[in-house]
RNA sequence: GGAGCGGUGGCAGAGCGGACGAAUGCACCGGUCUUGAAAACCGGCGACCCGCAAGGGUCCGAGGGUUCGAAUCCCUCCCGCUCCGCCA
């Protein structure tokens, strides 16, 4: 949520900023002349209530001097002008209701060397990394959704079976790999990020924190009966463990970590990548978190991509670094990175990471506030990036260690989460 | 799910229709004293909105209601605790 101040103060600037998303900014304009109003409003009610107040006071006094007719009056006059009162907060009420819900639904500012583009094509590579084109053997470019069923590693039939279009079974060696890679993710990262088992199920409002809601509830599962979501990312409960509270200063940059299962109905791309694991409704992910300052937020937000990296690259896979343009940043995006891994089987870069700084976006929505130096309280910023995405770095691992005379590698790194065995199958 | 009790400032906790944004204690900040610290004493100390300011307003779990006036009374909901029921 932006800082309805800003748009007060220099809303053409705000409209400039939301352009750059390629976007239409009149929700800008309208939010604030319907503010405006509200302050209007609001200010004559409370000259009213004082009144009110004042005059309450007064009817206290007289009774207790034994004037009744005197009060008697004076109450009178207190309840006309409570009618009036009641009608304009009703309507300030209403009104500010109407600017919350625009200012849900308007993203968040790029900021300033985030890069401009239209959209996925014109994402800037940043770096490419122990990527050879020519370094592949054929035995490694057969897609995983082969390799998968032919060593008993990944049964998606069954999964079909059992829960739909869409969902995936790995099992064997294949389930112990899902499983290692969690593992593998949660342990480099245990220096500096406390572990966390946050609840998957939440409440609307954990939801509309981190800017899933209103705008995006149709990619989200709903237990109806109960009014909760699926957590699509454990960026979600993650970030409003200190929902409604205030930091203390002294403890930022705090850290989270949590490994947890992730909900998405992919609800606008049915029907793309539905072959092996490249696309799924569920999925296991370890997200990094933290809350930090403005001051701290640039470079945190370069060590958690550096993390991600280096999660990746000790996996002995191929990857890139996009930065995201201004055009497919995500709503409450302020600037992101993301890591694609190189799958040599499907012969495509998969997106593994995303590394975002949302600035005070999802503070603002969850009221989650710090006190800088200098009095008063500010919004935090958040960030938070994918350390590992399991399937798809399932996918190019099982690529990438298929041996000639086959069967599958286990990467050096993941050795010691497997029992002593050197092979997924 | 049923019954009972409860939700007040960073924490604990009083207030139960009128001058209450709210006693008191702890914590915290500043000062006096001290070589320094502790103790003691003095002072300060919630968040938010509008306003250049003076000042005004909102907030006692949330939302409605009663009243001239609600932390205080009534209703609904949420959360917590205790007991019962059920149950990995």
């Amino acid at each position: 949520m932006l800082d309805i101040r800003r748009i007060r103060s220099e809303p053409e600037a705000v409209k400039a900023a939301l352009a750059r998303r390629g976007i239409e900014t009149s929700d800008v304009d309208r939010v604030a002349e319907l503010d405006e109003r509200q302050r209007r409003l609001a200010s004559e009610r409370d000259d009213l209530r004082a009144r009110i107040k004042g005059l309450s006071k007064q009817v206290g006094m007289l009774h207790k001097e034994g004037k009744a007719d005197e009060a008697a009056a004076v109450q009178a006059e207190s309840r006309d002008l409570g009618e009036q009162e009641q009608a304009l907060a009703a309507e300030a009420a209403g009104i500010a209701t109407e600017v919350r819900d625009l200012l849900l639904r308007i993203p968040n500012t790029p900021h300033p060397d985030a890069p401009d583009g239209a959209g996925e094509a014109e994402n800037p590579v940043v770096r490419v990394v122990g990527f050879d084109p020519d370094g592949y053997g054929e035995h490694q470019r057969i897609p995983h959704w082969e390799l998968g069923p032919r060593y008993g590693i990944l049964d998606n039939e069954r999964a079909v079976k059992i829960s739909g279009a869409m969902f995936t079974m790995q099992r064997k060696g294949g389930a112990t790999l899902a499983r290692a890679l969690l593992q593998y993710a949660i342990d480099r990262n245990a220096d500096d990020f406390e572990e966390v088992r946050p609840p998957t199920l939440v409440t609307s409002e954990t939801l509309t924190a981190t800017g899933q809601l209103p705008k995006f509830a149709d990619d989200a599962y709903w237990v109806e009966r109960d009014d909760l979501w699926c957590i699509p990312t454990a960026e979600v409960p993650l970030t409003s463990i200190h929902r409604d509270e205030i930091l203390d200063t002294a403890e930022l940059p705090l850290r989270f970590m949590a490994a947890t299962s992730c909900y998405r109905r992919e609800a606008g791309s049915a029907g793309r990548d539905t072959r092996g694991m490249l696309r799924t409704h569920e999925f296991d992910k370890v997200e990094i978190f933290q809350y930090a300052t403005p001051e701290q937020a640039p470079e945190e937000l370069d060590a958690m991509v550096a993390r991600a990296e280096a999660g990746i690259r000790d996996l002995g896979l191929a990857y890139r670094v996009i930065e995201i343009c201004t055009g497919d940043m995500g709503q409450s995006h302020h600037r992101t990175f993301d890591i694609e891994v190189y799958a040599p089987g499907t012969d495509q870069w998969l997106e593994v990471s995303s590394v975002s700084w949302f600035g005070d976006y999802q503070s603002r929505r969850g009221n989650i506030r710090y006190r800088p130096g200098g009095g008063g309280t500010a919004m935090v910023h958040t960030l938070n990036g994918s350390a590992l995405a399991v399937p798809r770095v399932w996918a190019a691992i099982v690529e990438t260690y298929h041996r000639a005379d086959g069967g599958i590698d286990v990467p050096e790194a993941l050795l010691p989460y497997f029992r002593g065995k050197t092979r997924i199958a």
